[in-house]
DNA sequence: AGCCGTTGAATTGTTCAACACTTGACAACG
DNA sequence: CGTTGTCAAGTGTTGAACAATTCAACGGCT
């Protein structure tokens, strides 16, 4: 009868939690303006508790303040694409790349991401796929072991959850870089970790030009306004 | 007559952006915990807008909350320290090895940077000595040309300025490792890269075993408490 | 004396209502 | 047609209140 940690959370945390869950699970779409009172009322709680959860997400990146304008879910735009990239190649080919020894715990976490990868793809669940993506590569940086690190990569992630979910909808056929996982893994497991690195540079080279294509392909289709 | 924005902050981000520099220059120490209705009457503004300025230095790593039981600034271990000089590694070495082409405009300011340092050290002034220092580090990681990277750069650097401001009053003749700056610069404006970073790893290593010994040693005589 | 439950003041968490200020749209006006 | 004034809606900020929790002091108990 011991729970690690009594459920201490302030409702402004719980929250910043909802609405999180919604942005990134693509109910919340970007550009979308959110309104204190209504949105306060909904969820039966302050303003002032509001504000301090849209305080919160903005920090993060996920919303977007504008003063005396309110704010909105943020808009990623190719730049920001190409700059997230640019850091997930940073941070992910070196962190396989030292990988050597200390892998015991983070492997089977990595089977089970790809695992439940291939799993949501096969069922069609983009939302869950894209979870599951995110999350195999959130385990890599863990090679680190650098917390600090793994939160901002964290907060990186959650930017690039938004963008692609609403773009993963569409067609585009999805789970085509599926296989990809499991090579990584394999090669990984196997020690052979510079092959390892250039498939991850390969990788994310092909996600990132799939990412931005498609963003720059239907921007206007998405979501055309581009105030706030 | 045009002013790239006209002061359009709300007062939220304004106490919090005095908060910071209090702390950054060592008048609210760490460990020490701050009252919502004291400083927020000392400021003159209403406890919610106080509430929203600590939860912004909460989230920056600056304050630690503590459900309950109020906000305090925070303390850095000896484990914080090696995790951003971890960091600190990981960023700035790969940074000064891609400035071949694009260092025009960061050159200057760099220059600016190292001067100031020393002639902070020559007149005694450690806060700005250390702020003039970190500046330097944070044009280096200017050369990835990256805005997120190099603002969770400053978030790292806020918080190790927090722990050095507190041990540079004391003694340990700061200024020892003043001329590294001038001949990096040198390096970097000759060309030799390679130099220059290896040259930077060996003054990071020095920089982070000065702080730690220092931290290590009279950790209770800075302040004894543990708690919150 | 030492342990344990209770009490109560102090502080934070949250709500509520009010007002000031800004924005954006619309209508009146030249 | 463009400019200006007006106005509603929404955010920014305040102040006061109440609920929840912590912490230390108190007092009874063995």
């Amino acid at each position: 009868m011991e729970r690690s940690q009594i459920h201490r959370v302030s409702v402004a945390d719980q929250v910043a939690s909802i609405l999180r869950q919604r942005i990134l699970k693509g109910e919340l779409r970007p550009g979308m303006p959110l309104q204190e009172v209504p949105l306060a009322a909904s969820l039966g709680v302050s303003r002032n508790t509001m504000r301090e959860a849209t305080r919160i997400l903005s920090l993060e990146g996920l919303l977007t303040r504008s003063i005396h304008r309110g704010v909105a879910v943020s808009q990623l735009s190719l730049k920001d694409v190409q700059e997230i990239y640019h850091l997930r190649r940073m941070l992910e080919i070196p962190a396989v790349l030292t990988a050597k020894t200390n892998n015991a715990d983070v492997l089977p976490e990595l089977k089970n991401a790809f695992e439940g990868y291939e799993q949501a793809v096969q069922d069609r669940d983009w939302v869950r796929a894209v979870e599951f993506d995110l999350q195999f590569h959130t385990l890599l940086i863990r090679f680190h072991r650098n917390r600090r690190l793994e939160s901002f990569y964290q907060k990186l992630i959650g930017e690039l959850r938004m963008g692609m979910v609403l773009v993963d909808r569409g067609h585009d056929d999805p789970g085509r870089l599926v296989p990809a996982h499991r090579r990584l893994y394999q090669l990984l497991s196997a020690g052979k970790l510079k092959q390892c690195a250039a498939l991850l540079a390969q990788h994310l080279d092909d996600s990132e030009s799939r990412l931005s294509r498609i963003m720059g392909g239907h921007n206007s289709g998405t979501n055309g306004k581009q105030k706030i």
